[in-house]
DNA sequence: TTAATATATCAAATAATTTTGATATGAGGT
DNA sequence: ACCTCATATCAAAATTATTTGATATATTAA
């Protein structure tokens, strides 16, 4: 599961910034219109913008449009899958595969 | 806990480039000294050694001295507490605290 | 003490990410 | 149709991360 190198590392550029942590921080209530999240950070149109994509594209952040709004909310797929990963990948649940060879 | 942004970003720096994701993976299966990581990778040694730090700094990997040799291994208190974060930057764990304020 | 080996650190070059401001697109409202 | 508003996209600039090669440090062996 956790071999394609560069898929996984962009899944965890979400969590990588600060200011897409803030965005996570305010997602956690719930969703949001961008333009609620715009009033919330020092962040201008274009690098809120910019931020989300990234967002989205790690599968964490998923957007979904009304009209001229643009509402994001965080994806229990995309974070379970996330959660998974990140204990394959420290280890957390140690086993040894039939061949014997570790992970 | 969650509220450190820059220190927490830091964390999630260790899986967000490819080649760390590949030494986690090496490390996944036990110790291992940095001469061998060296001989499984495509870097050379000042490039690991930058890696490592990465690795060490965010505090998944912890190294130890051994003569001239340098071991690492993944932290086991650094990944539960990277999981924990995980879980509570996506809201694997819903709940509205007693101010009714979520998360 | 000298030489060899393992790793760390430094500085410069390169590459990737992020920020910023300008412009484009698309949905409503008038 | 025209105007306004919300957001996306683009390109340039600024910042940060990564790679690379050279040198430094520390340990061991001769």
């Amino acid at each position: 599961m956790e071999k394609d190198y560069s898929q996984n590392a962009k899944i965890f550029k979400a969590f990588c910034d600060e200011k897409r942590l803030q965005i996570l921080n305010l997602l956690c209530g719930g969703e949001k219109c961008a333009c609620v999240l715009l009033e919330q950070l020092d962040l201008g149109q274009s690098g809120l913008s910019y931020h989300m994509k990234v967002l989205v594209e790690s599968g964490i952040v998923i957007s979904r449009q009304e009209g001229k709004w643009t509402h994001y909310k965080i994806s229990k797929k995309g974070s379970a899958y996330a959660l998974t990963l990140l204990k394959e990948l420290t280890n957390a649940n140690t086993f040894i595969k039939e061949d014997n060879y570790p992970c």
